[in-house]
DNA sequence: ATAAATTTGTGCGTATGTATC
DNA sequence: GGATACATACGCACAAATTTA
């Protein structure tokens, strides 16, 4: 008689052999707590006690005056794997693609996603995050809600620090926050793109860059490293920046006039994403006259179907996209069966040249 | 003394209480289990086992020797609602706009969302139904896998409804399940599709479709719906079939001279989605001399970003898409709610004309 | 640094109530 | 009604962890 364990704990242990070994199944009675009792020689309290906890778990269900009875089978494995996934958008652009990476490793490896969309709001992000902490869920990937600003939800990321669920930070992490983060290097996608521009022998090289997100802030930092490189002055008045309330209203074709005079006197324009770029494309069409890329080179980030779907095929920095949700889901599995490491993993874009780019000019 | 009430659940509801007032709040320590037992008049034991549910339900938490404490406050509705569903794709096309519509509605009823995608496998699909059953989901949304086929996991949907878990099919529903579905009238929209073109003159009409899809299937109906009513006869010569392995090559611009002789004597195409509508407006294009409408109408489905992508804005029969999701997630906590009737929704499609289609010319 | 007090954890015994067969 | 099985409830004893004097 092992002296170390609790004879609850015996006694639930005894029932869990019994169910895995198919001696009882699904819908079978388990022997009476008295006669539990008298075969072990102890308490029908303690008895009680250990059947409640299986109750509790999932495993048995007992009836007054009928017994207790073992649940269902597919409970045989007692595991509730989920990882709770929170994006900032769901349905557009490059975010299906990492969704999609995440649920292919996970569910290979037995995970469910549960999954939440901020909407790039902090207040969805709180809802989201307070959802999961009622859940069960082993660990969290979170692409990070205007990671430009400071969070006002620091506190329920530390909740889940002190909990031991693993937090995994997508798209760069918040400040002071000593978690995990994989992200993609954006100070070298700028810079690609535009040392790119560059080496075609632009000069006059107009930027579109997003102003609530870290992501924008680095390709600028990129735009300006290529720059200074190749010893080109940067002019303010080529920066374009917009926040996200502006995607509607900034770059439809009502206002497409203020667009074009904005890389009037530009050979080329980075721009920040392939949205942006492809409603610019559609801009310039509709006015007539630019032709990219004899007048405009246009060069944009994250290749996703946006960046062939029309007649300019564009040239682009490459997002990793799906291998971003698969590394991020393995560094994830990673996290949680070594135990709270600090990982920080570092993707590299790669530049995909078509036609939407080429030699300077006039 | 309400002695309808049991003792401990007194006790609960007490504490409770005082956590829901404020007078406790996370991280302060409840009065001992002795002091409890002797302010009420109750036995320690019966203390033990107030406390011991709620430590349970995650409200407090007991450390040997310190006390017992409320936990974070995030608990405080202590309610676990999540939703399954289960897409075959999970970020593809319109799929995501889809979600996005449920999680919309979803989100707004302090719902959330857990994610499976059965890439079209059944066994995928199984996996995914024993993950949802191992947790406590409030209802589940599937998109049917191979819904012309028999389905092999018919049981474990079965268990759901046992468990009195609603389920939700959408885009059609297994046999002889009497299940609520939602779904979009794919034939209405073939036939909407269709008809457009012979209204604008056409006699001469090519049509493309998916053969391992009822999406497929449906649309080709209401295309030959559309030939009778309008007495033009059906030429099989005219019809391409296809499948999902097929995506990759047979609409390359490698083979994009087959495709091109496919429809060289028509003067418009209905075409399976936008996918491949944008495939054949790229291949069209890199072959010159065919313009869009002029020598070719086409009409495609769904509406989705690529509709508009390219400069051939695509006339299209639109799916509600976000709309569905939107319908899905209502039917749904109805269904919650007023208690496992069944639903059946039919959403229709509405042509939205734009510059891929124009009057038969010639 | 040690002992005492406090608090939760394990375990036994008993009694009575209530649902099911 | 009677037998059986679970539900509620009280009481006691000792162990283990933590705090405090």
């Amino acid at each position: 008689m092992g002296q170390d364990k609790p004879k609850y704990q015996q006694l639930k242990e005894y029932l869990i052999e019994l169910i895995d070994s198919n001696e009882l199944t699904k819908g079978n009675r388990i022997p009476s707590e008295n006669e539990l009792a008298g075969r072990f020689n102890i308490s029908r309290h303690t008895v009680r006690r250990g059947i409640s906890e299986l109750v509790n778990e999932g495993v048995l269900t007992t009836t007054q005056g009928k017994g207790t009875f073992v649940n269902q089978g597919f409970r045989n494995n007692r595991q509730n794997l989920i990882i709770g996934v929170i994006t900032t958008y769901i349905g557009d652009y490059i975010f299906p693609s990492i969704i999609r990476g995440i649920d292919q490793v996970l569910s290979e490896n037995g995970y469910s996603i549960a999954l939440g969309c901020t909407n790039n709001q902090f207040e969805k992000e709180r809802q989201c995050l307070e959802n999961f902490l009622n859940q069960d869920i082993k660990g969290l990937i979170v692409e990070t809600t205007k990671s430009a600003l400071p969070n006002p939800n620091f506190e329920l990321y530390e909740e889940f620090k002190k909990r031991n669920i693993p937090v995994l930070f997508m798209h760069g992490s918040y400040k002071g926050c000593s978690a995990s983060s994989i992200y993609v290097d954006d100070v070298e996608a700028g810079y690609l793109a535009t040392k790119h521009l560059i080496e075609l022998g632009h000069k006059k090289i107009a930027g579109i860059f997003k102003i609530d997100d870290i992501q924008g802030h680095a390709r600028f930092e990129g735009f300006c490293k290529a720059h200074k490189e190749f010893g080109i002055a940067l002019n303010d008045n080529r920066v374009l920046w917009f926040d996200t309330n502006d995607l509607k209203y900034k770059f439809s074709m009502q206002s497409g006039e203020i667009i074009i005079e904005f890389f009037e006197d530009c050979t080329s324009l980075v721009c920040y994403n392939e949205q942006i770029g492809l409603k610019l494309i559609d801009i310039i069409r509709g006015k007539g006259g630019i032709i990219i890329p004899n007048r405009l080179s246009l060069v944009s980030f994250d290749d996703s179907d946006l960046a062939v779907a029309s007649e300019v095929k564009m040239t682009t920095v490459a997002h990793p996209k799906e291998k971003l949700g698969i590394e991020a889901a393995n560094l994830m599995l990673k996290m949680i069966t070594e135990n709270q490491e600090v990982f920080k993993v570092k993707m590299t874009p790669e530049l995909v040249i078509r036609n939407s780019t080429g030699p300077v000019t006039g």
